[in-house]
DNA sequence: CGCGACGTTGATTTGCCTCAACGATTGTGG
DNA sequence: CCACAATCGTTGAGGCAAATCAACGTCGCG
């Protein structure tokens, strides 16, 4: 047994052969085709997901109707609206899948009794969230300090291959800017 | 033996006795001057700090060399530099007290340790860090969505009390705009 | 008292948005 | 396999939110 998720697991903790059982039968795989959903506004979130292939996209409306993206996940990132899914509140996302992809789907329940039987993974979990977390306030970092046109230089040097796998009014929204603007942007810097 | 962080650990996990000795002998209690630094750029963030009184915020230097505001912490919240932290790097970032403050020190390595003991608290910081990454997400969406007027207004009807407590262009900052915007808004709504 | 830190106010400038129109590309049904 | 409609990216004109810059008032503190 063997895959993109024990594996990027066994980066950051030790697993024995019946604890990664017990993860395996935690976890159920889904083939997404591009443009499809795990999640609506108003649905609860019931669990994680981890993309082993492919992208997916965190986004909402926002009151013009215009989609916002605010968080993309591509290969060995998990994604998930946390905040639907500890108070079972209907949440303000859509997750969708960018391109067709793959993912580990880990619902709560299951994330519960996995801690439960093998407390590693909570560990795991927290060593993940530091580093999530971390990232996330870096970009806040840049995104206050930067103009949008250094804010973008900044993102398409540091994910050079991203650029071409998501549509630009996608990113714009991800960027916080229009995809007028982020056009005019792309022009300047080739 | 009873104080803050304890009741604070106690909201998420259940600790006996034994455990709580053993997490309270990893703290350090320590009192803070107001303007008092805990961390400072170029410096190796050396473990958590845990908010008992008063208030801590971190910030960085953007190019102009005015200090930028990134994150506040008051009562029951913690800080830190994970990136500084978990690489052994120097910081980017200062930490320093806002006003007199009170705090617990939770060392890298006594964490570590404590994890080794008391795998409880591996569970309380993985909650603690999943609320804290949902808050700084859902902060992202309204940094983007919220013209800085509704983000003001946003942040002071949240937070009614804390206006009083820092100086405005920390705020100003925090908000991602300039002083004098920050004060021609508050002319505006009293 | 006098200095430095902080807040305010106003004039001017600009980064970025809005709106509208126009290509290019894709996909879909006849 | 083409026609036609969506969908997506581009370009340009005009407008506004927010920044910049500078000057001044005020408070607290050594």
């Amino acid at each position: 047994m063997d895959h993109t998720l024990l594996n990027h697991v066994r980066k950051f903790v030790e697993l024995n052969e019946d604890e990664t059982q017990i993860l395996d039968g935690c976890l159920r795989f889904k083939k997404l085709k591009r443009k499809e959903y795990v999640l609506r506004i108003g649905e609860i979130c019931r669990g994680n997901y981890f993309v082993a292939k492919g992208c997916l996209r965190k986004f909402y409306l926002n009151e013009n109707g215009t989609e916002q993206t605010i968080q993309f996940a591509i290969e060995n990132w998990w994604i998930t609206d946390f905040m639907s899914m500890e108070k079972e509140a209907p949440s303000e996302f859509f997750i969708q899948a960018v391109e067709s992809s793959e993912v580990f789907f880990l619902s709560h329940e299951s994330q519960e009794q996995l801690f439960a039987k093998v407390p590693k993974m909570e560990r795991y979990f927290r060593i993940i969230l530091q580093k999530s977390y971390a990232a996330l306030q870096q970009r806040n970092k840049y995104i206050f300090s930067l103009s949008k046109e250094k804010f973008y230089k900044q993102f398409s040097d540091g994910f050079p291959g991203f650029l071409q796998r998501v549509p630009q009014y996608m990113l714009a929204s991800y960027l916080g800017m229009t995809p007028e603007y982020l056009s005019e942007l792309r022009s300047k810097f080739p």
